[in-house]
DNA sequence: CTACGAACCTGCCTGC
DNA sequence: TGCAGGCAGGTTCGTA
């Protein structure tokens, strides 16, 4: 579900509600998920006040003067505010009591999210590697052409790749590339700098219109007060092939990438 | 170092 | 109606 306009739209939505209240109890009724939640969330965040939500790539940031709390949503999850008497849901995980009356809800039904706990979040062995942020300045065509040296991964496999750029899934990458004229097999490193600069600013579009417009829902993403989000009624490619592409008219692709949908333009991407 | 496939889980849709 | 198979917004890990 959420790639990085859907991580930063429900960090928006959480952030009035969430920031310098006290967590009063934490409920666990499903620890498994792609790791098992970390102890300190039971031991440590009770009692603690939240006095910051950040976000670094995907991953969401609950800091407290104890350690911060690690959320990240993985391909179903979802954090809502409820009322603390609201009735679980089947897959909702995790609970978190504020001292207004309201919870926070984790739910996920494939599980493959996470909930973890770190003294120095940016540190975290999860967090340390990860690639600039897309929407600022350090994600640039010069940086990116300094990473693609001597890489022949599928460009479109190369922007998905945190390592290089955080934030980047499936659906934005299909997006940037279409919107950038760029094939999603092109070999990395013969990207030459001008298409590169294509590439970053199309990644940048694409990710801030996405953002405003709450994110993209294809199934079940909503946001902290549950909105789905609008950007699926401008997307150009994604979840479109075979029907015709908005600049030449020809049948848009699909093909896989590394397991994933890719659907693209053979006309308009080279 | 790079590249690829498998793995983690559940739900939903399609086709027989 | 039931069931098998394939698909899904992410990321790490093991193996060549």
């Amino acid at each position: 579900m959420p790639e990085l306009p859907e991580v930063e739209t429900t960090r928006l939505g959480l952030l009035p509600h969430v920031v310098q209240q006290r967590v009063q109890g934490v409920e666990v009724r499903q620890a498994q998920l792609r790791w098992p939640v970390d102890n300190e969330i039971n031991s440590r965040l009770p009692g603690q006040v939240i006095n910051a939500l950040s976000r670094r790539g995907k991953y969401l940031i609950f800091e407290t003067q104890a350690g911060c709390q690690l959320v990240h949503l993985g391909m179903s999850g979802s954090l809502r505010l409820v009322d603390a008497c609201s009735p679980w849901r089947k897959h909702d995980h995790l609970q978190w009591l504020f001292a207004s009356g309201q919870a926070l809800r984790f739910h996920d039904p494939r599980r493959f999210g996470a909930v973890l706990w770190a003294t120095a979040p940016l540190q975290h062995k999860l967090l340390l590697n990860l690639g600039p942020e897309p929407l600022t300045a350090d994600f640039s065509a010069a940086y990116l052409q300094l990473r693609a040296k001597g890489r022949k991964v599928p460009l479109k496999t190369f922007i998905m790749n945190s390592q290089v750029v955080v934030g980047v899934g499936n659906i934005y990458a299909s997006e940037a590339l279409y919107q950038a004229g760029l094939h999603p097999l092109r070999a990395a490193c013969t990207v030459t700098l001008p298409q590169l600069t294509g590439l970053v600013t199309a990644i940048k579009n694409v990710l801030s219109a996405a953002i405003q417009q709450g994110g993209t829902t294809l199934r079940d993403f909503v946001n902290g007060k549950g909105d789905p989000g609008y950007f699926q009624q401008q997307l150009q490619v994604y979840g479109r092939d075979g029907e015709p592409c908005h600049q030449c008219q020809r049948l848009l692709i699909l093909i896989k990438i590394n397991q994933r949908s890719s659907v693209f333009c053979e006309h308009c991407q080279s």
